[in-house]
Formats: structure tokens, sequence, C-alpha cells
DNA sequence: GGGTGATGCTGAG
DNA sequence: TCAGCCTCACCCC
């Protein structure tokens, strides 16, 4: 489930099982990390950061590892004894006490503290780590010509939302997807950032997108809920809206689908 | 056991 | 706009 609150919870993960100021042992089963893996090995990892969808690994020598999980990419985290990686696993990093598996990344990459400027130049304020620069996403958005829906899928403009947490924030904010971008008012746009905010930081702390207000649907907790209960909008097609029990619309935007409630989200 | 789709992104045309 | 990449869980037979 790569979006931001992702990369956040596994730097909050990985830094208490790996350990900071240690060696960790670096290797890739799968082979096509070998090189990487080699520079890597024995050094001691010294930081882990995120930004947006972005994960940066700081190791001693000024050495940066840059994750990105795309679409299918998983961590896995081992405390104690770790099991066999499969041999699709692209990279093993080991200490002491714990070993973190990869799969399936779309970046894996050793790089320079050049380059991780770079990289995060081009993206947009991250909501988990940089909740008070709303005031930037309000600029970059005000100058973008696309909907909406599209505008909070652009990592230049917010860093970490992805399809899910883009079709849930444009519910709670009773948006409608096809809105122009540049129509969105400042203060709409500064709704539309606090809400990511509380969402993708509550997806952190779940370590799972449950955007759904307990009373809306009769229960007290989130606790316990199916993927269908926890959310207003996402993959719901032609169920009841947990507001006001309309059918769920979907779209299409491009290559990536959209999920809207089309009483709750008028437009 | 095969087929498919997925919470992402890039590059060719 | 669309194919392609990477891996795996899930569905259906």
């Amino acid at each position: 489930m790569p979006e931001g609150h992702v990369t956040h919870r596994n730097v909050r993960l990985q830094t208490a099982a790996l350990g900071l100021g240690q060696a960790i042992s670096a290797t890739s089963p799968q082979g096509r990390f070998r090189d990487g893996a080699a520079l890597l090995d024995g050094r001691s990892l010294e930081s882990l950061d995120a930004h947006g969808k972005h994960l940066f690994y700081r190791w001693e020598g000024d050495l940066r590892l840059h994750v990105h999980l795309g679409l299918i990419g998983k961590f896995q985290i081992h405390l104690g004894p770790a099991p066999t990686p499969t041999p699709a696993t692209r990279l093993v990093l080991e200490s002491n006490s714990a070993s973190v598996f990869l799969a399936g990344p779309m970046v894996c990459d050793v790089i320079t503290p050049d380059e991780e400027q770079a990289i995060r130049r081009d993206l947009g304020p991250d909501p988990i780590s940089m909740p008070r620069r709303g005031h930037q996403f309000v600029e970059r958005l005000a100058r973008k010509r696309v909907p909406i829906g599209a505008a909070l899928l652009d990592q230049s403009v917010i860093a970490g939302v992805g399809n899910v947490y883009r079709a849930e924030l444009l519910f709670l904010a009773g948006m409608h997807p096809a809105m122009p971008a540049n129509d969105v008012t400042a203060d709409e746009a500064m709704t539309l950032w606090k809400l990511a905010v509380t969402e993708l930081r509550r997806g952190v702390e779940l370590g799972d997108i449950l955007t759904v207000k307990p009373h809306d649907i009769g229960v007290r907790s989130r606790v316990g809920l199916t993927r269908e209960e926890g959310v207003y909008a996402y993959q719901r097609e032609d169920l009841p809206c947990h507001r006001c029990g309309a059918p769920i619309r979907l779209n299409s935007d491009g290559a990536r689908k959209i999920w809207h409630c089309p009483s709750c989200q008028p437009g």
C-alpha cells in the first residue's frame, strides 16, 4: 500500500528495528542491486528520512540509498532471526537485531547528497513531515490548469498522496474530482491540506488507510473495519455512500480510476 | 495452475 | 495516451 503514510511508517519502524550508528550488512539476493549493496555493506546507517513516497537512507561516508516502492514494492521487517529471502528480494539490510527485506521497488539506487537534494526540489510539501507548509500547497495548486483530481496526484503539488487518499480527501472536502484546480479558493485549498495532514498522519499511526468517521457507519472505533467499511469512496462503486446512501460513482481520469459520491461531491 | 489487477511512474509515439 | 516495468495476493477453474 505505498502511499506517503507507508514510507513514513517505514522510517519509524526500520529506524527502531535496525538501529542507527551501527554497521549494517547489505546484500541483494535478486542480484539487480548487487553493486549498490556492495557499496553499502558494512557501513553504519546514520539516519532515515522520507519525503512523500521517497525514502532516503543516509550512510557513513555521505552515501544515500534512495528507495521508491512504486506500485508493487514492499518492505518486510523481521525482528530477530530472519527467514530465507525469496529470490526476488532486491535488498536485504541486516543489523545485529533485525532484517529489512525489499522486493519489487520502482527505484533502489545509491545516490549522492546532491542527487537527493535534486529529487527533493521537485517534490511538493509533505503533509506528514511538513504540516506547516500548507501555503506552498495552496500556491502550487493555484498554478495548475488541471482538474483537482489530477493535481492531487501530482507529487510536485503535494508529496505522498496516491489514488486512495486522492479519492478520500476529495470526499471529505466535498469536492468533485473534475473541478479545475485553479478554481479552488485559497480557503478550500487550505482545508484540503489540513485534511491531508490529519488523514495521512493517521495512516502512519494505523498502518492503513481508514478515513471513515466511525459515527457515519454506526460504530465507535475504526478497529477491525474492512476496506469497504473504512473508506468513503475508494473502490466502492455502486455501493451506498456511508453518509447519504447515494451509489458511489466510478470515473476514469486517464489511466487511474477515481470514485466519488454524486450527492456529497456535487459539481 | 493461470490470469488479473494494484495504493506509481516513465518514456515512446 | 498507452505499454511497460516489477512482484505478489487473490480469484477462478
